[in-house]
RNA sequence: AAUACAGUAGCUCAAUUGGAAGAGUGGCUGGACUGUCACUCCAGACGGAUAGGGGUUCGAGUCCCCUCUGUAUUUCCA
């Protein structure tokens, strides 16, 4: 036994006991003849002293302790003279009276604090120093906590842990896969799952009909600060179950998160169409947590001789409360920012409600006061609010308009982190037009269903048939999606044949779920919930490489232990590739 | 693949118009201090091809070009 109690848990009551404590020196303080080390583990610190007086030896030795080395100290529990009301232990110190150094340490290239004054690059190399971090280490114990509470919940309400496999084939649809040679079948490739998608389907025909697994997914996509190469989704599916189970389900689900994690109760989640978001917020993730949604002008701003407006498909704009009061500069900076080439606009219009009633716009020349009532009654402006106008491409401008609005909530202090924000939105298009392959894709997978009362616009208007498919939104992120699966085989041959793909190809492609669902496949649906991201917002943090362990940079690399990395020509051999990069003659 | 910003001591940063490479902090050595808790104070030494390469110039940390690395975003992520 190296330790009796760890440094986070010593209190007055346990004055007088002897104890035993072991962890890392996170300070020492050095005051003539005492010396003070504060000792650290991930439960907290607590205070040990040395005094000259009782014991020279074991205080000299306690003066070479350097940081981060790892001791063991034995000694009595005592109340303090000067209590420190900062600490949770801070009532008590140990008076060492044994200690040994279990391991001496380098001077770590950061400090080991919350305010690390290390930079990113350096933390991610000595990625261990910085989990010591107790900042870090409280987002990982969130982390756990997210994780052990969803499986609480899922495990209540009858659902069985399954594992699915990682070696895998490569399917054709959606983000490209990362890729593993077989040695044992030469020019052979696996390739890891970009999420366990047909094989949950494949339990469900297997009669598993409540199956979850917090599983890893892979994806060779670009990253972002909220993407990496590998993540972990809770992922679920259920059989004989409508939408409605499954939203109920899963809100529930969230409901038990934010209770046993957070203490908070989460009200009933709001739903909303997909139509809806995109005309209210022009974005299929609305952030519920402010107003300031989308109002159509097309009406009253057409026709009236400003070209631009006239020519454009759609006329759309927000109020901002009580921004009347921009300055000139400041209405620059938001025209400048909708034009930034990442949005791309081609420029703003501007209505002041003044409080006098009048109105101030940049587009004075074409509008008179009584049109630009219209507009300020229209979008329900009282005098000091601000009017912000784009147009466009409908789909342009509500996208840009969405940009405006945000970086607005963002202005005004309307988007707070420990504000909770959930919803529903659903009626997803089954379908999108893909630009360069002109064609139709699966907007979620090719299995989701669509919706029963649309199926007559299969071949009219694909664009137009809505699916079974529904998203959790969470404070304008998305954290979870998933649809009700079409179970029918002919359904499903009718839907590859919408995407373009031949019989051939389809069996070829999914030819083992297709022949499964011959024998018997039940109704089912599901959903899987992105674990990092929701860590990350449950923790108010900015980025999901906090809540990872072990995470990668923004090309993909772990900069710690350095991968990718080059591998041995007999590996090359073996697997029977070859690379086509000119390695450098050494 | 593209755009923007950044790279100077272990760490965080400064360096005026292109004109002598600095500070804080940490670490080290010595000293003062028996209630500190970001301990404080004094003294000292150490610490650098300014990411790498090329160019302009009497002179480059600074200007130009290329490469590398990091961060954010776009394309992408069913």
């Amino acid at each position: 036994m190296y330790r009796t109690h760890n440094c986070g848990e010593l209190r007055l009551e346990h004055a007088g006991n002897e104890t035993t404590l072991a962890g890392w020196v996170q300070r020492t303080r050095e005051l003539g003849g005492m010396v003070f080390v504060d000792l650290r583990d991930r439960y907290g610190i607590t205070q040990l002293v040395f005094n000259n007086e009782q014991d020279a030896d074991l205080c000299d030795q306690a003066k070479k302790l350097g940081r981060e080395f790892v001791i063991q100290a034995k000694g009595e529990v005592k109340e303090r003279m000067s209590k420190n009301p900062k600490m949770n232990t801070g009532d008590i110190e140990v008076i060492v009276s044994e200690m040994s150094v279990l391991n001496a340490a380098k001077t770590p290239p950061f400090t080991i604090e919350n305010e690390s004054d290390g930079g990113e690059d350096v933390r991610m190399k000595y990625r261990y120093l910085d989990l010591r971090r107790p900042v870090v280490q409280e987002n990982i114990m969130l982390r756990h906590r997210v994780a052990q509470e969803s499986r609480r919940y899922l495990n209540e309400m009858g659902f069985l842990e399954i594992e699915t496999p990682f070696l895998i084939r490569s399917t054709p649809e959606g983000a490209r896969d990362f890729v593993v040679p077989s040695r044992m079948n030469p020019g052979q490739f696996y390739a890891l799952p970009q999420s366990p998608q047909t094989f949950k389907q494949l339990l469900m025909v297997a009669g598993y009909d409540r199956y979850y697994q917090i599983v890893r997914c892979f994806r060779d996509e670009d990253l972002r600060a909220d993407r990496q190469p590998e993540f972990t989704q809770i992922d679920c599916e259920m059989a004989f179950v409508e939408q409605e189970d499954i939203l109920n389900t899963f809100e529930g689900m969230m409901r038990h998160l934010m209770k046993y994690v957070h203490g908070i109760d989460v009200p009933e989640v709001p739903r909303m169409t997909y139509a809806e978001a995109m005309r209210l917020y022009g974005c299929d993730k609305p952030d519920i947590r402010f107003g300031m949604t989308f109002t159509e002008l097309n009406d009253v701003a057409q026709n009236k001789g400003f070209k631009v407006f006239d020519d454009a498909e759609l006329v759309v704009g927000i109020c901002a409360e009580g921004c009347a009061t921009y300055s000139r500069k400041q209405l620059d900076a938001l025209t400048d920012f909708v034009k930034r080439p990442q949005i791309g606009a081609k420029g703003l219009v501007y209505v002041k409600c003044n409080e006098d009633g009048s109105f101030k716009s940049s587009v004075d020349k074409f509008f008179d006061q009584d049109a630009l009532k219209t507009w300020a009654d229209k979008m329900g402006a009282k005098p000091g609010d601000l009017l912000l106008v784009i147009s466009g491409k409908t789909e342009k401008a509500r996208k840009q308009l969405n940009e405006l609005r945000l970086e607005m909530g963002n202005q005004l202090g309307l988007r707070k982190k420990d504000d909770y924000k959930f919803l529903w939105v659903v009626d997803f298009p089954l379908l999108e037009w893909a630009e360069e392959e002109e064609r139709w894709v699966a907007r979620h997978h090719p299995f989701t269903s669509p919706k029963v009362e649309d199926f007559d616009k299969m071949d009219t208007a694909p664009g137009e048939v809505r699916a079974n498919a529904y998203d959790m939104v969470l404070n304008g992120t998305e954290i979870g999606g998933g649809s009700v699966r079409i179970h029918d085989r002919g359904l499903q041959e009718r839907v590859f044949e919408l995407l373009g793909m031949s019989e051939e190809e389809s069996v070829e492609k999914f030819g083992f779920l297709m022949g499964a669902f011959e024998y018997g496949a039940p109704p089912h649906a599901g959903l899987a919930f992105g674990f990092d991201r929701m860590c990350q917002l449950m923790g108010g943090a900015d980025a999901i490489r906090d809540f990872i362990a072990f995470p990668k940079n923004n090309s993909g690399r772990d900069v710690m232990i350095d991968a990718p990395s080059r591998i041995d020509d007999v590996q090359y051999e073996e697997l029977c590739i070859q690379s086509v990069i000119k390695t450098e003659v050494e």
